[in-house]
DNA sequence: TCTATTTGACCTGT
DNA sequence: ACAGGTCAAATAGA
């Protein structure tokens, strides 16, 4: 290890010449009609994501291979097209919100249907960090029943987008804690969220993640961004589809992993991710070379740095080589 | 008073 | 029948 400070700041550039890089090619990408919304969103988080990353450098001090928190994320597809979640009222729990009690035997508490699209997201909060829980996505949610899942030492919990009532969002989330190891945090995402909130890179508040019965924080005392950022970074990314159709590669929203507050991209990927090399291999190497291209020079730089799984995860994530971006059922 | 969490009951899918 | 998912009344906290 030579200097950490030296290596801090090269790193510090680095991520800032990325964020460049990344903004010139999001301007190039602007003017071009062909470049599709998804792939300026993805711009945009990427962007984000490296400056989150420098400035938590900045804030913190430190460098980014703390990796106090890691992130694997596991993409569970269902059949659905994300259209059908957010725009179709059927199914999803809308059907049971009007709870007429006339009607309470007939009414279906319907179960969220098996081809609900979902993708799961293994987090882990290394302890002695003062903070194991809080894992900010980037949405607000609100925890709506826990439940003890056979085999499972711990409980199931069960969260759903807070604006579900507002805004009729209607996603939702389950965090199970893994058994073998208690830091590490499975959870689940159901359903694409259609609120505000979702559909904009904004960094809201809250998240009550893991307010599992044996941790300490009662409510998900709304935390700043800021705090976040300061609380933990996340090490690396994984996403496999499960349950996929793959020819629809049509997925909900994702959160790109982020070094500090989550910037969430509605990624809408359908990477696979048999978890092996990183990302910065390009493992993505569909026909589709748009993104791929752009994504495998932001990488390169990731890839690069020394510590491969420092903040900017793209070091884990990995694409199914057989996914295309321009998927019609996405873009 | 309002909002979020807890938790037992209820419902659905397998 | 069972396990998992959701509801909603009760409760707690701000």
């Amino acid at each position: 290890m030579e200097n950490s400070g030296e290596w801090e700041q090269k790193t510090l550039i680095r991520e800032l010449k990325q964020g460049r890089e990344l903004a010139r090619q999001l301007q190039v990408h602007l003017n071009s009609p062909s470049s599709s919304h998804e792939t300026r969103q993805v711009l945009v988080s990427m962007i984000l994501n490296s400056l989150d990353k420098a400035l938590s450098m900045l804030k913190c001090g430190t460098g980014v291979g703390g990796g106090e928190q890691q992130t694997i994320g596991t993409l569970i597809g269902g059949s659905d097209s994300p259209r059908s979640f957010s725009g179709s009222p059927r199914s999803e729990d809308s059907d049971r919100d009007f709870k007429d009690p006339e009607h309470k035997d007939s009414v279906s508490r319907k179960r969220k249907s098996s081809s609900t699209p979902r993708w799961t997201q293994q987090v882990q909060v290394c302890p002695g960090t003062g903070l194991e829980g809080p894992l900010d996505d980037g949405y607000s949610w609100r925890k709506y029943g826990q439940k003890d899942i056979l085999g499972a030492k711990f409980p199931r919990g069960y969260y759903r987008c807070t604006h579900r009532h507002v805004q009729g969002c209607l996603a939702t989330k389950q965090v199970q804690r893994s058994d073998e190891d208690p830091t590490m945090f499975e959870i689940t995402y159901r359903g694409r969220h259609t609120c505000s909130q979702g559909s904009h890179l904004t960094p809201p508040p809250s998240s009550p993640e893991i307010q599992e019965p044996f941790h300490t924080g009662k409510h998900d005392h709304q935390q700043q961004p800021g705090e976040i950022l300061l609380s933990f970074q996340t090490g690396g990314l994984r996403v496999t589809t499960e349950d996929l159709d793959s020819r629809e590669n049509t997925f909900p929203s994702f959160y790109f992993p982020s070094t500090s507050n989550n910037v969430e991209g509605n990624f809408s990927p359908s990477f696979v991710s048999p978890a092996t090399s990183n990302w910065g291999n390009q493992n993505f190497q569909g026909p589709e070379s748009e993104l791929a291209e752009i994504i495998s020079a932001a990488a390169t730089s990731a890839a690069n740095s020394p510590n491969v799984s420092s903040g900017f995860s793209f070091g884990q994530l990995e694409f199914d080589p057989n996914f295309t971006f321009d998927n019609p059922g996405f873009f």
